[in-house]
DNA sequence: CAGTTTGTTTAGAATTATTCTAATTCCTTC
DNA sequence: GAAGGAATTAGAATAATTCTAAACAAACTG
């Protein structure tokens, strides 16, 4: 996985890029998004954001997000009408909401299946994102590690 | 397709099998909801339905929907933090988001693909919902009749 | 049937995630 | 170091939805 300084990096270029700063805001909001990948609600990244930066204020959180969102740094993942998530994982990838921790995982998803699924789509129809994402129970519990 | 006569004596049914009760409401709201399948936000329901029983109120909108959705008549949908929408299409299907109408469609998923995307998941993982969503333009203009 | 219970509707208040507003602060660059 | 644009901030505003408590309606009970 890349390094924190690394993703640092990025961020910084990303941002510069397109003209705008990389804020000490903007960082520790990635940073934190980064660190814990636990696909945190908005309110969670402003609490933990806080311990760092106690001044920092829940519209700055929201600001950032959305700049980082549209410079394609993290992805947003909403489930019905539930608080919007924030993830790091850029890959094409699907979510499982395990509804008894509350938990969401990363599902793996072989481009094959993106193409078989772009398929399903009538003649004419472009879609430029595609959401999949599972709900239910993890319920088996394993000896080996967790995600 | 079944005639909404068949379709209320199925609400009729599966209401009173859980000890609920037929209303004047509930059934309102139902046929709204199929008369026009364009996938309705709860104010549009509302709207719907008032022109019909104009001493409605939209609580009682949200509470008959909310009962529909959990016998199994009707489906949520939801994009993003979008208000959600109402589908009477209870067969296994995706949804396509067209950005540029605000137009929902339909898009079926033969049961094999929906096989496919069950295997994704790691052992343990047991979905009782999957939801897949597309976003983006439906550009193409047909002659032929549309969706 | 009269009375009670249970389920349903209703209007309006409350909630909650998010966005907006307007003032202030911070960089960057002349 | 002043000007101008970008970013942050606190608090107000918004919007979809849920909650509350009262009124209403239908269904049982004796």
């Amino acid at each position: 996985m890349a390094s924190l300084s690394e993703t640092h990096d990025a961020l910084t270029k990303r941002l510069t890029d397109t003209g705008l700063r990389a804020t000490p805001q903007r960082e520790v909001v990635f940073k934190v998004i980064l660190e814990k990948r636990d696909h945190p609600t908005a309110d969670e990244i402003f609490a933990r954001v806080k311990a760092q930066m106690p001044t920092i204020s829940l519209a700055t959180v929201y600001n950032c997000l959305e700049t980082l969102v549209q410079n394609g740094l993290v992805r947003q993942v909403n489930f019905d009408r539930a608080p919007t998530r924030y993830c790091p994982n850029l890959h094409e990838h699907a979510h499982f909401h395990d509804e008894t921790t509350g938990a969401v995982h990363d599902i793996d998803v072989p481009a094959e299946v993106m193409v078989k699924l772009r398929e399903l789509l009538p003649h004419g129809y472009d879609a430029c994102a595609i959401e999949l994402s599972f709900r239910g129970a993890a319920g088996v519990r394993r000896n080996f590690a967790q995600n």
